[in-house]
RNA sequence: GCCCAGGUAGCUCAGUUGGUAGAGCAGAGGACUGAAAAUCCUCGUGUCGGCGGUUCGAUUCCGUCCCUGGGCA
């Protein structure tokens, strides 16, 4: 189908390496809408401490995949399958396309891999089972994952409770084991497995995002992290999803005077960093990746003719 | 100046009845398909403060010196 012709075009990188500076640029120089690839720019309202683009910036480039759920509301790598396959098809109709801009490797993962047609999550059994881990123990369960499922036993450390079970819910729900959807996906090729892709980079060296990270922190909190943060607790709360946005727990601990601010500041940095860590893990996954620097004068151009290939 | 408690991995500390030492955190690497800014796994040689002494052997015992807290003057 025509969706499937038409090659993705990506602009990923790790945090704080200025790909929010960059992107409407290339955007422009392209001729494309930027969609984010961003698990946390979906909730509204959570725009300080997600360093949301601001209304400038989309102002002169449209943004989209922004703002689509209250925090309260859980999202996930379906729902943002979903949503990305839908803006396609309506930017393509009016004779534009994305550009996908982000960090979250599992969502690029699902663009460029897609997602096998399993069964989504039932809050009621996970609910269940995550009661049977904290009762029966984790290792009875991957155990018991073993008698149905011995591939992903196999693959799955008997500590890695989220993806065990993961897995058990898969088979209670469809009775098929989470490996065999999986194996399924890959022998049929995925839907969108093969689709031409080009992917551009940014690349910053640590020392560099050490000392970026520690301002960005200061600037978001002196911008009023704090007072969002409330905000957000305070009108619907969050929900399983978007608490876990990196440092909104810390700046509720700070609004409510468990934490120091230096503390929650240092706190942040060290997170932001281990994030940025496993990103750069998430991103070697993809020797395909046009690495350029935000610093060379030839960034833009490079990028372009990358993504116009 | 005296008394007490410490000085062990980048940090906080445990430990060795004398046979050259190990946790947490940090850091590095890896994994990752409906929670992903999440979650999980792997990786520990460091003059055990300095110098002497006792001993086959000292980080451990003894002496002395230095440093850091606290107390007394």
């Amino acid at each position: 189908m025509a969706l499937d012709e038409a090659p993705l075009r990506l602009l990923v990188g790790p945090t704080a390496s200025g790909k929010s500076a960059f992107a409407p640029e290339l955007a422009l120089a392209i001729g494309a809408e930027i969609a984010s690839l961003d698990s946390m720019l979906v909730y509204r309202g959570m725009d300080i401490g997600t360093a949301k683009p601001d209304r400038t910036t989309r102002a002169r480039v449209a943004h989209h995949l922004i703002d689509l759920v209250e925090p309260s509301e859980s999202y996930s790598v379906s729902r943002y399958a979903e949503d990305a396959r839908a803006l396609t098809l309506s930017l393509a109709a009016r004779g534009s396309s994305p550009l996908f801009v982000g960090g979250t490797a599992l969502y690029l993962k699902a663009l460029t891999h897609g997602l096998f047609q399993g069964p989504e999550v039932d809050p009621e059994l996970r609910a269940g089972l995550d009661r049977r881990w904290d009762k029966e123990g984790g290792a009875a369960l991957h155990a018991e994952l073993g008698t149905v499922d011995p591939p992903s036993a196999l693959r799955l450390h008997p500590n890695d409770k989220k993806r065990v079970l993961r897995a058990l819910e898969v088979h209670a729900q469809s009775g098929r084991a989470l490996s065999d959807w999986q194996r399924e996906w890959r022998d049929a090729g995925g839907r969108s497995a093969g689709r031409a892709r080009n992917l551009v980079a940014l690349e910053i060296d640590t020392a560099e995002l050490d000392r970026r990270i520690p301002l960005r922190t200061r600037a978001l909190l002196d911008a009023g992290w704090v007072d969002e943060a409330r905000r957000v607790r305070d009108h619907g709360g969050f929900g399983r999803t978007a608490i876990q946005a990196l440092g909104y727990a810390e700046v509720l601990e700070l609004a409510d005077g468990r934490m120091a601010r230096a503390e929650c500041e240092a706190r942040i940095n060290l997170r932001t960093r281990q994030f940025a860590r496993r990103q750069r893990t998430w991103f070697r996954q993809f020797p395909e990746i046009c690495w350029l620097r935000p610093e060379d004068p030839a960034c833009l151009e490079k990028a372009r003719a990358h993504l116009s290939r």
